[in-house]
DNA sequence: TACGAACATGACGTTAACGTTATATTCTAA
DNA sequence: TTAGAATATAACGTTAACGTCATGTTCGTA
């Protein structure tokens, strides 16, 4: 029971079916498997899969970068050499979200500086 | 003396010309004085403006976006109404800022637990 | 003053990430 | 079994953020 068809597995990732068979083109979704018919069978794991797609979306990554790392949340590559160069990957990914952390805690901060003016400027003004 | 043409000022700020007319066409710089010529001239600000417009983009912002906040840094907006409205902008931008920090930093998490994952493994079965 | 470099403007091209028909085939329920 | 819903495939359309000519004018200097 745990076979579906494109309009279940749609409707449950909350992503269009255009979306689905793009990401099958680009490689970044196994496309799922046929029957005789043509007719195309998803499991359970292209749910979740869809769903950390769309988190690393929002993110900030492009597809070809989440191309790069979303194997390893569902399969373990085997082998050393595999595996030293995924490791390569995730640290540079990871170097990489460090350097966004900073700027965006720059934002912030400059953002909450901002705020803080205008508070301060409307606190002392605006009792008129 | 601080009055500069476009080639200085795509050279001083890092952009192509094209960038500073299509920005200027959307409104998001405002285009710089013509003399009889018709040539545009342009001042120190406009390449922090040009700087600051990158450093937003590199965060993620698009440039629609970056256009509602850009002008409170080089301009104050007067009158209280525009303060407020200005600071409710910052409050949402601020808002959504948290939530990117937020995912952000829960994919540092992510990725640092798998690389450890990956590591140990090495460690373990490196040395055969 | 002449000539190459710089500037202005317009228009078509490009990439990512899909949206939107259109057409044909298959599935499912009455 | 047959109409309507679901699926497959192809192809053209769309938006953001510019790139890349093409053509014409202006600037700066030898």
């Amino acid at each position: 029971m745990d076979r579906m068809r494109i309009g279940e597995l749609t409707e449950r990732a909350g992503v269009t079916q255009r979306t689905v068979r793009y990401y099958e083109s680009i490689g970044l979704l196994p496309s799922g498997e046929r029957e005789g018919n043509g007719h195309h069978y998803y499991t359970e794991e292209t749910v979740a899969r869809l769903r950390k797609i769309d988190q690393l979306k929002k993110l900030g990554l492009s597809l070809e970068e989440i191309r790069d790392v979303i194997e390893l949340y569902f399969t373990d590559p085997s082998g050393v050499q595999p595996k030293r160069k995924v490791l390569g990957l995730l640290r540079r990914h990871l170097a990489d979200t460090d350097k966004k952390l900073e700027a965006l805690g720059q934002f912030r901060a400059d953002l909450q500086s901002h705020i803080e003016r205008f508070e301060r400027w409307l606190e002392t003004n605006d009792r008129i």
